[in-house]
DNA sequence: CAGAATCCACCAGGATACTG
DNA sequence: CAGTATCCTGGTGGATTCTG
């Protein structure tokens, strides 16, 4: 009988967390709910250049997938918060590994990125948008 | 003056790092490739869902991004192989992440996902898919 | 403030066939 | 064995508008 000398999922695992993390923003939404920004307009700030209704979209995959949970407040105006599921923190390692790894890379990345023919621009906004404390804190 | 609370990065590093992961195949080839599968028709065989054009594609992405490098040997038939740099390299710890977290979730994981009305076959081929060492060996 | 409904453009990625 | 050229479609995500 053979002996398995490669493990048994070269990318089985792989494939199921590319699922879930597929979407432009999703990361980047886990990683801001992760942070206690949690109420869509507060998301919305953070991500300037994400839709509304892309935002939603995300949201909800995520929110159907397990990741994150909803909560709604029945009042007026209304008021929605999102929360990481025990789950949707399990994942947080690997978001951040991603973000460490970015960060670290940042200058290479950027330089390959943008000699790229498809133009894609890295982002209209500069990393330097958040002013969280500013914003909020007045 | 403001003293910012929060790290200036929530997402940038992401966002590179997203970018260069964007791809259906990248990070199974990157997975592959770290795993010592190197060669085109190796890697094909590994991954029966993915079309040659595609896979090529995707292969030369990575290289444009300076993630792994491709070696053609001029000779009939033609051989080539594929490596990571350095950077990509660095980047394997992300992908082991993504990884393992998806392997201990995958009961949970592909659960939720099927139950997604976008019937996404998680794949049609299982896990078990891997005889490298029965197909080599021989 | 939150979000659903439309409409739509674009590109990733699959199928197929051909060349060296 | 490796790679390229065409063609095509379906999904992602952006813009806009309208409700509670």
């Amino acid at each position: 009988m053979y002996e398995r000398k490669i493990p048994l999922t070269i990318d089985c695992g792989l494939h199921l967390t590319r699922e879930i993390l597929s979407g432009k923003w999703k990361p980047a939404l886990l990683n801001a709910i992760s942070m206690n920004i949690k109420r869509p307009s507060e998301i919305l700030r953070i991500l300037p250049d994400a839709t509304r209704r892309v935002l939603n979209v995300q949201l909800k995959e995520l929110e159907e997938h397990g990741i994150i949970e909803k909560k709604t407040y029945p009042q007026l105006p209304p008021k929605v918060e999102y929360s990481l599921t025990d789950i949707g923190w399990s994942l947080m390692p690997v978001i951040n590994a991603m973000n460490i790894w970015g960060d670290e890379n940042r200058d290479f990345l950027e330089k390959v990125i943008k000699q790229d023919p498809k133009i894609r621009e890295v982002s209209k906004s500069p990393c330097e948008f958040i002013q969280l404390n500013a914003a909020e804190g007045k």
